[in-house]
DNA sequence: CTTAAAATGCAACTCGGTTGCAACACGAAA
DNA sequence: TTTCGTGTTGCAACCGAGTTGCATTTTAAG
């Protein structure tokens, strides 16, 4: 883990490693108080900061599931293309948990004449399979 | 205007069939602030509630675009199904304009088992046609 | 060991959204 | 028309997520 953050130019600090364990052992992506709740050493403040630099360096990236918080997950691809890491998630309306659907890509659609893309959120709301049963 | 809301059973005052004109005027979803802001009338609050109702109602809906804070546009679809308003949007990072893209629907995807969609989300961002110019 | 730069902890703040409550408006019944 | 009750409005206060300022502590380099 301490190799991972060096890999990336990030200084491998206490809470660091922390987080990006944490991110790393969770199936499905955290909240900012998620992390703060699992890890009660640090504020929040400091997590915020962990995070926003962890973005910075393509190590995580953020999710907008709808739920009024930010989620965040570590990044699949490597490099640093964000490209990969467009696939799709789903958002339990009843459990509030947010899936990471890694192995569905983000469909693609055609712009109209002159818009650029730089990233696109997929997320689809609904009940999960254990919510279902 | 006024016979839109009573057609959906709501009851027409003042502050809503403004509300209501305004959206449809609006060539692009309006936040509350927005809307706060051209209606200098009235107070959030009722402006909030306004499109609570709206929304309970199927006469408006709301998008999140990643701004920060929600979007509203009327709803095209008569009847109460909503899929008739699954279409794409785009949030242009450069001038913080949403844009809603009628003409695009949402691509499909296939949930895994069990999974049960409710509504999609599909936002891309980027930069406009007016902003690359 | 010394020291400068980076990271942390705490508190306070912003901002969008939401609610409690009292005042008000409207339509139905008397 | 007057009265009454429900629905609506305005105001202020609150909430929660995110963000920042600043003093303190930690880290790594010399």
């Amino acid at each position: 883990m301490e190799t991972l953050l060096k890999e990336r130019g990030i200084r491998p600090t206490a809470v660091r490693i922390l987080v990006a364990r944490l991110l790393s052992q969770s199936e499905s992506p955290l909240s900012l108080a998620d992390i703060e709740e699992k890890l009660d050493t640090a504020p929040k403040s400091t997590i915020f900061r962990t995070l926003t630099l962890f973005q910075a360096h393509n190590l995580v990236h953020s999710i907008e599931d709808g739920s009024g918080s930010l989620k965040y997950e570590l990044c699949h691809s490597h490099g640093h293309d964000s490209a990969n890491d467009m696939h799709t998630h789903f958002f339990c309306e009843k459990c509030q948990r947010t899936y990471c659907f890694k192995q569905i890509q983000i469909p693609a659609i055609e712009l109209p004449e002159g818009f650029t893309m730089h990233s696109v959120n997929y997320i689809v709301k609904g009940i999960c399979d254990k919510c279902n049963c």
